[in-house]
RNA sequence: GGCUCCAUGGUCAAGCGGUUAAGACGUCGCCCUCUCAAGGCGAAAACAGGGGUUCGAUUCCCCUUGGAGCUGCCA
């Protein structure tokens, strides 16, 4: 049976990267009937974030990932959470400790520091753990751990020959030894590091495949060592390249860059969100470009999956966002949007379900729906310009007496209805021998204000309500009278 | 510096020795239209460079260049 993990340290929120990494792994894990297992990285205390975890928890819910086992739901390999697991990792430290395999080092961070300043001097960017307490006889070193002498316990790597892996995206990769440090292993406060952590954990929880960013890629020939010499089989490794932010930065809580939370805050759904990061990296060999997360699941192939980094293009998600939302139906769209138009138009009297109706396909991300309807609450400042149109053959002369023949018919309509509006004007403009552009643009103009807007101006006018029409309608007709002087 | 990895339009990407080098986003143009969107049609836009291998390289190999990662008692 296969079983994934998506492994996070508790350090924030969830980001974008790691969402995808987290959706590669389920998908891999569901398409092959397996499971899916959240396991939490928090062996450094100091960087731990408090509540991150909960955050983690929640980002993956939201998203639809569902883990079959983890700290909040438990499973036959718990605990989930490494601090937790504290007393696992020792005993087999020790097992290599006697196999040769790794040694327990008493040098402190002072002698390290001043030991590697000195090296650094000589050969710069060549530093490497001296071996220093290599050759300290292993019964001694023992009996020093053992009476609780701190220290740490560090991996001995083999000075000749080369250690590899196979990745099942990259192919074989191999290290020649004498380039690889003796990583710490078990840390002076006694928790593993990630390197130790992982190789213990992964094969405690029978994980067959293990997906992570290439940032491990090349310390795993590192950790096959540790599995040989535990005489464990290692997992298979399908390493994943970064999501970018820009050609040589890589997408990261620290510059602002927006989290899948931030994200559903401002607007995007989360099956838009799903859908872009789910090709960013990876493609289904085919044209097809909308998936849901079942579809996801049976089209995903380790075969589509690019070895180059990706880089994250808001452009492309606000497409998938407007086609999302443009799908959805509209009772969840008016649901979506009504909180949005209250910023604006709380307490106005607009109807909110015809102005869903006009901004359904008009809206790309949520957060930009306050600025594109405010205009109904308050008429904006304008100026004069806007009458002017290219095509419709618009300025602000003809808008002039456009206004003052439609505000009389505008005034008499018993009833303020779009049909009945477009039929007064369109009929107005027939009289007056214009066409109907020529007739709509300047009403819509003196209603919002603005060149552009969601709907026309008959729909605009309805929106608004007689009284508030004409008065715009006033306003217009002053404007354009003061520029005519 | 050393080691590892990567390289098709601005972006995401298909391609896996012979193609007019797909498609999508974005951009631009046209059509439609009571504005803007949406929709329809169309255009511009790429194999980083140099060597090999081969009858033939975007595709295989090498070098260069560019980029990324690792080089922590971080993950």
């Amino acid at each position: 049976m296969i079983r994934t993990r998506f492994a996070p340290s508790p350090t924030g929120y969830l980001h974008l990267g790691g969402l995808r990494t987290a959706l590669y792994t389920y998908l891999f894990a569901k398409q092959n009937g397996g499971a899916f297992i959240l396991r939490v990285e928090d062996t450094d205390q100091e960087r731990e974030v408090p509540g991150a975890v909960e955050l983690i928890y929640q980002s993956l819910r939201q998203a639809g990932l569902a883990y079959d086992e983890g700290p909040d739901v438990g499973g036959p390999f718990g605990p989930y959470i490494q601090s937790q697991r504290k007393a696992t990792y020792l005993p087999y430290a020790i097992k290599l400790v006697q196999s040769g395999a790794a040694y327990p080092c008493f040098c402190t961070k002072e002698d390290l520091s001043q030991r590697r300043a000195e090296a650094e001097a000589q050969n710069p960017g060549q530093w490497k753990y001296d071996k220093h307490c290599l050759c300290i006889r292993r019964e001694e070193a023992l009996e020093r751990m053992q009476s609780g002498e701190p220290c740490v316990i560090r991996q001995n790597v083999p000075t000749t020959g080369s250690a590899g892996f196979d990745d099942l995206l990259y192919g074989h990769v191999e290290t020649p030894c004498d380039t690889l440090d003796d990583n710490v292993l078990i840390k002076a406060d006694g928790l593993p590091t990630y390197n130790f952590a992982n190789v213990v954990d992964d094969h405690l929880m029978n994980i067959t495949h293990v997906m992570r960013g290439t940032e491990y890629l090349s310390s795993t020939p590192k950790y096959n060592l540790l599995y040989e010499a535990l005489g464990w089989t290692p997992p298979v490794y399908i390493h994943l390249p970064p999501v970018m932010k820009d050609a040589s930065r890589k997408l990261s809580k620290r510059y602002g860059d927006p989290s899948f939370e931030d994200l559903l805050s401002q607007g995007y759904v989360k099956e838009a969100i799903i859908n872009f990061i789910a090709l960013l990296g990876w493609s289904p060999g085919d044209e097809r470009e909308f998936f849901t997360l079942p579809e996801l699941v049976r089209a995903f192939d380790i075969k589509g999956l690019s070895k180059a980094p990706a880089i994250f293009n808001t452009e492309k998600l606000v497409w998938f966002n407007h086609e999302y939302i443009s799908r959805m139906p509209f009772e969840d769209y008016l649901a979506m949007a009504t909180p949005w138009f209250d910023k604006v138009l709380a307490g106005k009297g607009v109807d909110y379900r015809r102005l869903a109706e006009l901004m359904h396909t008009r809206t790309e991300v949520f957060d930009r729906v306050p600025d594109q309807v405010r205009f109904l609450a308050q008429l904006p400042e304008y100026d004069i310009e806007i009458y002017s149109h290219k095509k419709m053959k618009t300025d602000p002369a003809l808008s002039l007496r456009v206004l003052e023949a439609a505000r009389p018919v505008l005034e008499a309509l018993p009833s303020f209805g779009e049909e009945a509006l477009k039929e007064a004007l369109m009929a107005l403009a027939e009289k007056e021998g214009l066409k109907t552009g020529q007739m709509m643009w300047p009403v819509r103009i003196a209603l919002s204000g603005l060149a552009s807007t969601p709907g026309g101006a008959t729909e605009i006018a309805c929106l608004l309500g007689k009284a508030e029409s004409l008065r715009r309608i006033d306003t217009g007709l002053d404007k354009l009278r003061q520029a005519a002087g």
